[in-house]
RNA sequence: GCGCCGAUCGGAUAGUGGCUAUUCCAGGAGACUGUAAAUCUCCCGCCCUCGGGCAUCGUUGGUUCGAGUCCAACUCGGCGCA
């Protein structure tokens, strides 16, 4: 049923156009996974969502078993039909949640650094100091998270992750991995990354023992590599991770900004042509291009819907925000010569009236503007890809959304 | 006309003798990468070489080492009585 075939390759070898089957429709790539956390991608409809260009949605284990919870979800027919999306959905196994509710709460650090900034070595007295007031601690076992609703003790282990993800019936699902900071050093990267790769074994032998005792046709899983900033760490993942039987591969992790497009070839050079990739939470255009240079299929990320709702909108000559005085009177379309519905149809001037009034469909309209920005990025980059125009492609959009 | 009450930054507020005048909204800008996110941060009297400097609680005077805070008069507003 899950299946990956590639049409055409980028001439360096790693970039490449391809289509993936799963149970409810094919998904062509590469492409972009709009992040949908709860069941919902925010402030859309699943008919604006498919509209804006999205072929696939990407939902949470942790947010999604804390409400309604898995079994909810179960009952109400699974994701597909609790959200009335038809089209392929994927979910994330909690493993994010390690990082933003673990090192990361409170400190707001991203998923990015500077280069400039040094790891730090994760002393073991420092790092507990780090882990205080957090809402997940990672241990050998799985990870205790207290609900970020209601302050409520949960485990989460690989196994309790596939479990989840299979009672809320994805078409692709994620092995239970730790996202570590870019902070951390190469000790802890090191521990972490081979617990990592312990969780992916024990997330896949989980995922076939329920898929053994099942009738019809299971999700597929994706294996995470992780190694954070280290080249040899990543290199040894990608490995490890290509040895397990998954059917695709995620990476995640943290990055040195200036340096990820390394990262990424480090990895995917060793990552077996014949599966898919998906880059874990990457979104931003510049990102996109060479995501899909450097051989990834799939990319999710929060940033354009998040960034949509606060009055950030993609254009052709780089990011605004609406919000900004200027475009009170400015009666164009977000993005002039976007044939999106909300250029299609309202003016800066309205959406900044909506935003300042803070009328529910100003994040409803940016939403949609951003998601058809991004989708059509891509799918030019998949057509130019084909038809061997994709450098030229790149180097004029490139050139011109950051030309300032 | 008499009496009572009130006047604090664009609006609303806190502040009854002490050092830097509070908070919310509005306004200006920034951040956001597997969603703790319709969130968060900064600025919001004037000047600045970004260290700071100078103002300021209706007006004027007074008491006091020290006043947004106490006193008096005045101005404006609200309420009541004529």
């Amino acid at each position: 049923m899950f299946n990956f075939k590639i049409h055409k390759e980028l001439p360096n070898g790693l970039g490449r156009v391809g289509t993936i089957s799963t149970p409810h429709g094919d998904i062509e790539t590469p492409t972009f996974v709009v992040v949908g956390t709860k069941g919902t991608v925010k402030s859309l409809t699943p008919e604006q969502i498919k509209e804006a260009g999205a072929q696939i949605v990407l939902a949470n284990t942790y947010h999604l078993y804390l409400e309604p919870g898995d079994e909810m979800v179960k009952k109400m027919g699974g994701l597909h039909k609790m959200m009335n999306w038809n089209g392929p959905i994927m979910t994330d196994s909690g493993g994010f949640q390690t990082f933003s509710l673990g090192v990361a709460y409170k400190y707001g650090i991203s998923k990015f650094i500077a280069a400039s900034v040094p790891p730090i070595e994760m002393v073991e007295e420092a790092y507990d100091k780090l882990r205080q007031n957090k809402k997940a601690k990672v241990t050998e076992d799985g990870v205790e998270f207290q609900s970020i609703i209601d302050g409520s003790k949960h485990f989460l282990s690989p196994e309790k992750s596939v479990e989840i993800q299979h009672n809320l019936g994805a078409d692709i699902i994620f092995a239970f991995d730790e996202c570590t900071s870019p902070h951390a050093g190469y000790e802890y990267l090191k521990q972490s990354m081979e617990r990592t790769h312990r969780w992916a074994k024990r997330s896949l032998d989980c995922h076939s023992r329920i898929l053994e005792n099942m009738r019809m046709a299971g999700p597929a899983i994706f294996g995470i590599v992780q190694g954070g900033r280290d080249e040899s760490l990543r290199k040894e993942s990608a490995r490890y991770i290509s040895s397990l039987s998954f059917d695709g591969f995620g990476i995640g992790g943290s990055f040195e900004k200036e340096d990820m497009e390394k990262a990424v070839g480090w990895v995917n050079k060793i990552l077996p042509k014949e599966k898919p990739r998906h880059l874990l939470g990457i979104g931003e255009p510049s990102d996109l291009f060479m995501a899909v240079e450097k051989g990834c299929d799939l990319f999710d990320c929060v940033s354009p819907t998040r960034i949509a709702r606060n009055g950030g909108i993609y254009t052709k000559d780089g990011q605004i925000n609406v919000t900004n005085k200027k475009y009170r009177e400015d009666l164009q379309p977000l993005d002039p010569g976007c044939k999106c519905y909300t250029c299609q149809n309202f003016s800066r001037s309205y959406i900044t009236h909506l935003f300042r009034t803070k009328e529910i469909l100003a994040y409803t309209l940016s939403s949609i503007h951003n998601i058809y920005f991004i989708t059509n990025i891509v799918s030019r980059m998949r057509e130019t890809i084909l038809s061997g125009n994709f450098e030229n492609y790149k180097k004029e959009f490139l050139g011109r959304y950051y030309k300032n």
